[in-house]
DNA sequence: ACGTCGATCTCGAAC
DNA sequence: GTTCGAGGTCGACGT
């Protein structure tokens, strides 16, 4: 950790810390430059410099969600003085080719330290979940609803999320989206819909299973005679921990 | 700049930071929960929170170019002792109804900083670049090609980038991709063409435009009768500069 | 507010 | 390696 150090002094501790894979964090005035899949400039300003242990940075100014500069994980760091007063921090990532360059003339402070994280992240309720609710819980789809297969494969036209029949013996084919459902969603399912009448000469419905169908989509949907089922991201949570308890006390005997 | 900070010595400070609107950075032990458009959990490790002074939030792991948790600009950033012996950090948004808790066990640092940071971020060829290099240069497309309108409107189908003709007086639809161009995009085009045709009962040609046309959507491409033009970023990158060339010297005089 | 689309998207999984 | 789809996508722009 050091507070307005010279550049020299900067110098070293940067080239401290990517040899030795640490995290470093560093705030001052910079300027930078980006050449690659696109090209960026930008002028001086106060910003923070993150560069992981995974060779990974970031350059974020002082608003902003997103980093206004960055490369990958797995880039080459280098760090040099330039125009005799400048730290540069070069990030040079080879396929495909791109450079990032950061020339700081001002240091407010550095601060380098080791990280350990092994802790599992969780994200629950995802379009992955939503399926296996259904899997768990067809009726989630309507009453009678039976699941044949997940994820078919319909060559150029992609992949269903699931494959199944109603109560009536007909072949329904589901589209499961997280968010509310728009044009694009209702279009992707008539593809696969329309790739299997093109394989089967059978009655084939299309259902969207989302928690919302947008307005604009409603039209679209009913012209081509596709399906919308709501289904809510709790209910498929519910059936979700419900399953997990059934797991819990199968395990306890 | 605190290093090793007790639980109530960094609560002060970052009630300071926060009611300051200065940008926080925070290395410490910490888990985190969020619950929103989805949930997610995360146990206990090193991590790296940056808060900045728009109320954005982001909590970064020691790899990854991505937060593994965060809050949008705009957030109410609160912060309390948990459990009596945790700092607690909740960052609530209201639209849509999103709240992120992290919870500190341990802290390295903390950095309260003013940036200051009023410079203007110019990008490069952008796929808008590439329609202001074809509106400048049309013959980008091809020879005798006359641009009519630029992202015209199609209702249900969306837009278009360019609408235009070509040299025997045929309409030509454009769509403009700065990447290599798969399936997607060609059948994107596609619904456009197909839009045109059910209101002009005319020849009409659709054409990609792209730096480059993925082997899997050429078959679909042709099957579809439609066209591919590559352009490449550095040609788009030429015909803007010369134009701004121009510009200036027109500006001389 | 909602809807659409691009992004140096990133990330992961399947082939 | 490439390709493809998901994302708490974000962000910008239009209605």
């Amino acid at each position: 950790m050091l507070t307005d150090p010279s550049i020299q002094e900067a110098l070293k501790l940067l080239q401290k810390a990517f040899s030795q894979r640490r995290t470093l964090i560093l705030a001052g005035n910079c300027r930078s430059e980006y050449l690659g899949r696109a090209s960026s400039t930008l002028g001086w300003g106060d910003r923070l410099v993150i560069a992981k242990a995974d060779r990974s940075i970031l350059v974020h100014r002082p608003a902003g969600y997103e980093p206004v500069n960055w490369q990958p994980p797995g880039c080459l760091l280098q760090t040099e003085i330039a125009d005799r007063s400048e730290l540069l921090i070069k990030a040079i990532r080879s396929q495909p080719r791109e450079i990032l360059s950061i020339f700081f003339r001002n240091i407010n402070f550095i601060a380098i330290c080791s990280l350990v994280d092994k802790a599992q992240f969780a994200l629950h309720v995802t379009e992955e979940q939503m399926r296996k609710a259904i899997q768990i819980e067809p009726t989630l789809v309507e009453e009678g609803f039976l699941p044949r297969s997940f994820e078919e494969d319909f060559g150029e036209s992609g992949f269903t999320d699931i494959l199944g029949e109603d109560s009536r013996g007909n072949t329904v084919v589901i589209e499961i989206k997280r968010n509310p459902v728009g044009r694009d969603a209702v279009l992707q399912l008539n593809r696969y819909v329309e790739a299997i009448r093109r394989q089967i000469d059978r009655e084939i419905r299309g259902i969207v299973v989302a928690p919302k169908l947008r307005r604009n989509a409603q039209k679209l949907l009913a012209a081509l005679n596709l399906e919308f089922k709501p289904l809510s991201l709790e209910k498929c949570f519910d059936v979700l921990s419900m399953q997990k308890d059934r797991r819990i006390s199968e395990f306890l005997g």
